[in-house]
Parts: C-alpha cells; structure tokens; sequence
DNA sequence: TCAAATTTGTGAATTATTTGACAATCTGAT
DNA sequence: ATCAGATTGTCAAATAATTCACAAATTTGA
C-alpha cells in the first residue's frame, strides 16, 4: 500500500460526513463535479483523493452514495469496533462521553476514570465513574484500544505513560501538551486553545485588511 | 503584509507554547537548533516560519524568549482582549467556559446560552446560564466578537444565521457540520469525530503494517 | 443501435511547502 | 581589540500537494 499523506487522510472524514448526509437524503449517485460544488473543493481532488485507495467510481455515471461510504468507513476503521475509556471525567470527559454519534460509528466508551472524589461514583451512560487508580488493571484486563485523555497536562504526561505498559494503542490527547510516545503508538491531538488562537490569528488580520 | 499560508499559522500557537514553558523555566534566550530538537521540527522551518513576521532574532545569539513570546502573541491576536459567549452550555459548552487557560490569554467568555429549560438559570462561574433567546439582543448590545457554537447541527446552523445580523465576527464552531457565511466572518471548526477518525485510520494502518 | 453528453482515472504541469546551504553578523572569551 | 564559534535571515534546491487536461469508458436519450 502507498504511504497517504497526511493532507489527504484528514479530507477523509469530510467527505464521509457528506457521504452520510447525501445517503440519509436518499440519494444514490454523485459526481465528483456535483461532490466538489456542495464541499468547496475541487472535482480534481475528490478525484485524486479517492484514487488512493482504489477506483470508486465509474465513468459517466460518478459514485455510488452508499458503497463509496462504506469503502471510505472501511478505510478510515470504523467496520471495527473499538474499545476506549475517558480519563478524566469533568465536563470535557462526559460532554465525550455522552455524545451518541460515537456510538453509531462504532466506538464504545466502556468508561470514566477520575482523581475527584466528588466524581468518582457518579452514574453516567456509560457506567460509574471510575477511581483513576484502577484504570490500568482495567485497560489490561478490558482490550482497550483508545484511551482519551481529557484532564490537564502534568496528570496527562505521567497517566499516559504507565498506560503505555498497559497495551493501549492510542491517545486522544486533549491535555495541553505534546505525548511522547514510542513509535507504533498513536496520538491524535486535540488542542482547543491552539485552534481558538488560529481564529484570532484570523480576526486581526481580517481587522488589518479593514484599514 | 505578505499572505501567510495556512501551513505556517496552524504551527504558530505551538511555537507559543513552547515558548511559554521556556519562560516558566526561566530560560532567557533559544537558538531555532535547540528550539528544533525540542519540539522535533527542522531549524529552518522555524527561522522560515517566524521569518514571516519579520527578523525577531539576532546572530550568535538566538531569540529572546520572553520577546518572540509577546510577539507571536501580538502576531495572534492575544494582546487583545476578546469577548465570547457559549451557545450550547451542555458539557462541551461548559468545559469550555470552565477552562481557565482561555482567561489567561485574553479570552472572555462573557455568557452562556441554552434552550434546555433544565440549563437555564444554573450557576456558573461565567453567570447563570441564560436563554438562548436572549443571545441575539445581547451579542448586540456587549459587543461579542466570537461565538462557541456547542450545540447539535441543526440548532447550530439556524442560530448561526441568525447571529450573523448580530455582527458576530468570529465563530468557534463544534457543531458536526460546515457553516456557510459570508466573506469576512471567520468560521474555526474543531469537529471532535473527524479527529477520531484520523485516529482510527492510523490504527488500521498500523495494524496492517504488523501483517 | 448510435451518437452526444458525462464522468472517471491518471499523467503532466503548476503551485506550495519544506529543507539545505551559506554569507553576514553577533557573542563571548582572552 | 581580536578572533573562534554560534546563529540568524534568506536564497536556491528539493519535495510535496494541487490543479489541469484529456483519453477511455459509460450512460442516456433519440
């Protein structure tokens, strides 16, 4: 398999996202011409980005809706279950928790852990929330793949590490810092302040161009 | 001013992190090598990158820390304060309005808004959270530049609409769907299931790789 | 059945981004 | 004051990503 770059993984939930809408408005055809004016981007790439990973589409006719997003879900591994917890379980944790879609597409959060006494104990969708101290019997024991890391960043940098030595395969970091990690695991980050600064970025150039 | 690719943005909050750790370490002066070596990227990208901006370092010697610090946050836009309000205060809306760092940066949320009967009139530590049809009048009359937007996708969109009439510049959008406004209003999206499956893509790949 | 209209997949051209290399300049020790 | 060592800013080269353009294949309607 070619190595895929980075640019082009990170399109594909996008289109997936506009392959289920077309799908729940029932329609069974597009083209990448059709594609490219409803998502901004251009026939072309649609196009190249598909081609990556196979010939999807036919000529004079385009993409079949429902098999092009089950070829994507397949790429992206969502024919897979897969097993995570949330560490730390404030507001960010269950806001994570509690969102339905995950389920949908095949994530199960099997459960919360917390350092909070006031926390621990708490009923959520997903179970009682757990001490953090009996989260690396449960990783262990459990086939947990995925471990969300929703607390701040000193706790975040040590948890991860002892987790580490618990078979977990991937971090969803949302802690203000950069894991590191050995190689063949994965950390996807998730930095909201980083993303709130990119924006101002954009406000004050904006205000620049106003003068 | 030169047009500054979207590349060289998304890496600046990261230099700012960096940067401000170093600070709280109380190291005075950093060359783009040691800088490169922390954060595993090339020197040039960095000298390249900051470059950009104009010349913030000096030969033999580096870059002063605690400068190209407030620099990068002027190049931002954080050495201005900024008024936001939440529009969904359910767990993402109040992680968001909980999280302290924002505050540092110059960040004020300044109200939380939701149409949940259950959520009204809760107290927070931004206010008591208000009723979703109120934000119109008061964006209006508090002179709010960014909205959050945490609420599902077909709120989100409606509301967005109707609070472009309200002279919101900015929105800070999590809901699971692409916002279309006019030229000049800036749209950030953070689309938490999208960075999932990036996660899960790596997954796969990895565990094709093991084969 | 046929021809016009679509539309893909893909090689080539273009554009953008990253890296390499080094002259110019500054630091700091003597 | 001088010089070895360090380090930037920047131009050029290399690499990567995007767009263009079109042959080949398919559909659609007459």
């Amino acid at each position: 398999m070619k190595n895929i770059s980075n640019a082009v993984i990170k399109r594909l939930p996008r289109y997936y996202r506009y392959l289920d809408e077309l799908r729940a408005n029932g329609v069974e055809r597009i083209s990448s011409g059709d594609l490219s004016r409803m998502m901004n981007v251009t026939a072309s790439q649609i196009r190249q980005d598909l081609n990556n990973f196979g010939g999807f589409g036919q000529q004079g006719y385009g993409y079949n809706v429902n098999y092009l997003f089950e070829e994507i879900g397949t790429i992206l591994g969502l024919d897979k279950e897969h097993r995570m917890v949330v560490v730390g379980a404030g507001n960010l944790g269950q806001a994570i928790a509690n969102y339905a879609n995950f389920d949908k597409r095949g994530f199960k959060i099997v459960a919360l852990f917390d350092s909070n006494l006031d926390l621990i104990g708490k009923k959520t969708r997903n179970g009682e929330i757990k001490d953090i101290e009996e989260v690396y019997d449960f990783v262990k024991n459990e086939n947990i793949e995925i471990v969300a890391l929703t607390l701040p960043k000193e706790p975040a940098t040590e948890i991860a590490m002892k987790l580490l030595d618990c078979g977990v395969k991937a971090f969803w970091n949302f802690a203000h810092t950069d894991l590191e990690v050995p190689d063949g695991v994965i950390v996807e980050n998730v930095h909201l302040s980083e993303s709130l600064m990119e924006l101002t970025y954009k406000l004050s150039e904006q205000s620049q161009v106003g003068k």
